[in-house]
DNA sequence: TCCTTGTTTAGATATCCGTCTAAGCAGGCG
DNA sequence: CGCCTGCTTAGACGGATATCTAAACAAGGA
């Protein structure tokens, strides 16, 4: 079968409450980690950087491995990471592989760091 | 007066263009690698939650560690790393230390998942 | 069928990280 | 003045995990 890259998703519910709301669980705090792990390499923020401001949405993998001294495999491991994530999401369309962020995924995180307004000092 | 518990920052200038925005050089990268880092483990997360989620801001270590089955010196360590990704602030009051988030920096992380109005068409 | 493109697996290496114990420093109190 | 508590620093150990290279596999197109 032609299904493109599917892979589970290891981020659930968490990244949904601001991290200035209500007690973090102990697996809440362990999903959202492995979120932020993801993140935790330069290369990997850069390949998210590339494929989130690609005019269209989408970017060729052919492009992103030539942006980097790194050889494909490397880079297509890096790709598996922030998929895995749920950062990003790939797709196959004839030879090439094309990718594109979870805007849902960006925004929830956004939203991690939103800080209620100030009520007092 | 009250000398706290100062340390470099060494969240410079990163984290200020969204994502979604131009490219993000190899130095910046980095910097940013370096705060997800610091927020890829659980008790940090869950530590920087207390932290931002306590009424006045402020939350007393001694409080922090008893959340825990870890030792104080290893709660201490985690603090270090979330202060010297700028994402906390630590100052000494009589005994004891209290702690609170920098408000500006969770801003920052919040504005760089944001989306631009879907441009895609 | 063969070639190109990209992904996956495997494995070896290296590195990093979290945790602990022990010791040091700061401040308050008897 | 000395002790006691609270937090941090220093150092080390064990374990996990990431990174790369190399090779095989999958999917399409000519």
């Amino acid at each position: 079968m032609s299904k493109p890259l599917e892979l589970e998703d290891v981020t659930g519910a968490a990244c949904c409450a601001p991290l200035s709301g209500p007690a973090l669980g102990e697996a809440e705090a362990a999903e959202l980690a492995k979120v932020f792990k993801a993140l935790s390499d330069p290369v990997r923020l850069r390949l998210l950087n590339m494929i989130a401001s690609v005019e269209g949405g989408e970017a060729c993998v052919c492009d992103l491995t030539g942006a980097f001294d790194l050889t494909a495999p490397t880079i297509s491991h890096h790709l598996k990471v922030l998929r895995q994530a749920g950062l990003i999401e790939g797709e196959r369309r004839g030879t090439w592989v094309y990718y594109q962020v979870i805007p849902d995924k960006l925004t929830r995180l956004s939203g991690l760091f939103a800080l209620p307004a100030l009520t007092s000092a």
